[in-house]
DNA sequence: CTGAAAGCGCTTACAG
DNA sequence: CTGAAAGCGCTTACAG
């Protein structure tokens, strides 16, 4: 049924040597014994199977992506970009969930043991690295984006989370906001905690140090957004602004602050974290520090691609650039 | 440096064949044989290479899935309900993504003939379906999501978009509106039409047909929402409610009509479809026709899963119930 | 219960 | 410029 190697050879008269010569363009053929065999390749349509080439040349053309769900708006956005710079190199993207938590890494785990990619892009999982390491130490190209948790041993993209929170306060400090509440994500993360230093450190400079209770620890959900306002209504604590770790939990705090009856940005200036797609589109829009998301795919793919071509990975992390993007939500357009 | 089959049949002293019956369980094996064997396998760490055994097998264990951009916020939810399903079975899922277009589909449609997958589900792509349907007609399992446009000879997860739309009429005319402005995706488009079908007979059958000048054609983004209300307010022409065909426009709808200075519901009532995850977050929240959509990937994993266990593909659409979900842009809350 | 051998569909030294 | 042969790492009749 299905037209294979050996169907080419016969047909064209040749052997199955010179026809993975001229599959592949390598070695001397001559050109018309060439032309002969491409033309029965293109009129019987055979396609290369890629079993056996991997099997044959030891490499699959795959790479595998392990990503938290993907019900997290910005992680498509990661995927994307690593899609879409793995296509262009026509290499497959082999897409991993950690919906099921350990089990669901186990099973990556094994599947990437049975050598069904040859690099990984890992989008840090909450339930841990310990098999990542492993594989990597075995020789397997990992590329890391945004480690939560500090693994200087693992290349890694990340952007300039402690740069994004200090733009933050210095916008803030720029409108006369004196007195910010910070909702974080879980602080166990790297990025929550650089996000966090960089914002209290740009307060500190300005005269105006944060206080414990300043500061609020919530998971990135908009919901936690909602209940943080909705707690400080009820304690009573005053405050001009918010700047919340992410987009999801700022659009609660927007929802939150309304609910309080008070007034975004005149009463409380919010500011987020990523700039997904619907920040643009909260009312009033949201101002927050923009995380090139797709970029950092694409980078990622990029070295192992790279690193796939012989080059070595950089030992040092891939730092790209955050942005604060002014909406609505401090200023009033 | 890899542990290999050949390691594992010489430190346990047995032939390849014995050790392929111990690692899948078939053909009598005598106990302790297969515990001497299982010991080194444990002992080695061994795994088997996916690719070889997909070669010796003809199968790969891999589903590819063809979506257009991951950008679309409905469309992670897809990928993540197939996901889902596929990981529970012990598949790999193989994504590609038509950013590049017709470019994209090429490339996929050869890694696809290069047999590095054994099954396919396709999210229907802009640029049409000639190739899938030529692989799907070489007896390539296919299973196809909401197919825009009608293919009855390919298997399809659809929502029931005609009773979707009814719906929405059904509620816009509960609470008194008789005047409604629907704005479509693309008309080209299967669901729309089916969409716009079921809308205009609700209407149609409470004695108030719709008028040509009552139904735009948008495209389903942001922007399409809030220019259609700029130009209806341009216009002068009255309207109290919009249906906008998914959530995404309706965003912008919700905007454009605070930018005409009227008020949601009490002046336009606006219901969208979808029920992406902002539905719930935008002001006011959206009211809106709940598409099953991670349960539409996992319908289609599933159907595709079933095919390539021996049973045959569904010759009818399979079809999931859309739910409308009323929220504060239609009745206060 | 167990093994020798052929085969899956390619690639790659090695000879000529 | 071209081909015979071994090999990639498994599975699967076929014998015993």
């Amino acid at each position: 049924m299905r037209v294979t190697f050996g169907d080419v050879a016969a047909h064209s008269g040749v052997s199955k040597t010179t026809v993975s010569r001229v599959l592949n363009a390598k070695g001397e053929v001559d050109l018309r014994t060439a032309q002969r065999v491409q033309g029965v390749i293109d009129r019987l349509g055979y396609v290369p199977s890629a079993r056996a080439v991997g099997l044959a040349r030891g490499r699959t053309s795959t790479v595998g992506m392990l990503v938290p769900s993907l019900r997290w708006p910005w992680m498509s956005d990661i995927v994307q970009g690593a899609a879409d710079a793995l296509e262009a190199e026509k290499y497959g993207l082999l897409l991993y969930t950690c919906t099921r938590g350990q089990e669901s890494l186990d099973q990556f785990a094994s599947s990437v043991a049975a050598n069904s990619c040859d690099g990984l892009i890992v989008v840090v999982p909450e339930s841990g690295l310990g098999q990542i390491t492993d594989l990597h130490a075995r020789g397997l190209p990992v590329v890391m984006i945004d480690d939560r948790e500090i693994r200087p041993d693992l290349p890694t993209v990340v952007c300039t989370n402690r740069a994004g929170g200090a733009s933050a306060a210095r916008h803030l400090l720029d409108i006369g906001r004196h007195d910010p509440i910070v909702l974080t994500g879980l602080l166990e993360f790297g990025c929550c905690q650089d996000r966090l230093a960089g914002f209290a450190d740009g307060y500190a400079a300005a005269g105006h140090p944060l206080a414990t209770d300043q500061v609020i620890e919530g998971d990135f959900t908009v919901e936690c957004g909602r209940s943080a306002m909705a707690a400080l209504g009820a304690s009573g604590r005053r405050f001009d602004a918010v700047f919340a770790m992410n987009d999801l939990s700022a659009a609660g705090v927007l929802a939150g602050i309304r609910e309080l009856g008070l007034i975004v940005p005149a009463d409380v200036a919010v500011v987020g974290f990523d700039d997904i797609a619907v920040a643009a589109h909260t009312d009033p829009a949201l101002t927050t520090v923009h995380q090139p998301m797709r970029a950092m795919g694409a980078a990622a793919a990029g070295l192992l691609l790279a690193a796939l071509g012989g080059a070595p990975l950089p030992s040092e992390q891939t730092v790209l650039p955050t942005r604060l993007v002014v909406r609505g939500s401090t200023v009033p357009p």
